[in-house]
DNA sequence: TAGGAATATTCAAGTCAAGGAATATTATTT
DNA sequence: AAATAATATTCCTTGACTTGAATATTCCTA
């Protein structure tokens, strides 16, 4: 199945410092339930519903491995969302202050 | 005065609803309140609360302009954030699919 | 200086999500 | 099959956050 990225969902599981927490965790490599909360010092059921979060909104995806379950970073989520802040360059590579165009917006309101 | 990102905190800003939209609002030049209230469909308060949740966060800077108060995305933090989804650049450039998991698995025991 | 416009703040609900504790589930081993 | 290990789920409580409504503040203008 496919996921499409919905960005307000995916801020609120990321805003989540446990969750962010486990996403910086997953960046150095795939890992099961047990080691996340041995890690970040968690107990196991808040990781297991953290994860659940994560992977409803598709940042994460699951390998069953006969017990365990491993857990690793989906790159997708990523990706878009990395396109999303790429939109907003403009903003910082903007050599003009669009703020005085406005202004002067203002004041010709104001002259009305 | 300086601001450092902390990104739990800025996500957890944008991951409020209507911050997100003033935010999306705000890519397009610097605002009001009154304005954002119009476009948003918000009532001024919340605004202005909201508009002080992202400052707080550094996420937005006010210019006072006689009655008004003009807001503006800062650059900055989108940067930062920007540089922060840099760092999961290996998870999608690098492919960790579980196919070459195994691979890399069934080569390591070849070689012993 | 009184009135009005734009914005900020306070306070009192109502809502939602996270944590804790206990329990259920699934797979493994003996 | 019983015991155990790893993970998921449920229920409950508590704290945080958002909204609404009313009010305060600031600045301009007649």
């Amino acid at each position: 199945m496919g996921y499409i990225l919905d960005m307000k969902e995916t801020l609120q599981a990321l805003a989540e410092p446990n969750r962010f927490h486990i996403v910086e965790l997953l960046r150095n490599g795939p890992l099961t339930v047990g080691e996340i909360a041995d890690q970040l010092n968690l107990r196991q059921p808040q990781v297991s519903k953290h994860l659940k979060v994560l992977s409803e909104v598709g940042l994460v995806q699951v390998q069953p491995e006969a017990n365990r379950r491993i857990y690793k970073l989906r790159p997708q989520p990523f990706q878009e969302f990395h396109n999303w802040l790429d939109s907003f360059r403009q903003i910082w590579e903007e050599r003009f202050d669009s703020l005085d165009a406005y202004l002067q917006e203002l004041q010709k309101k104001e002259k009305k």
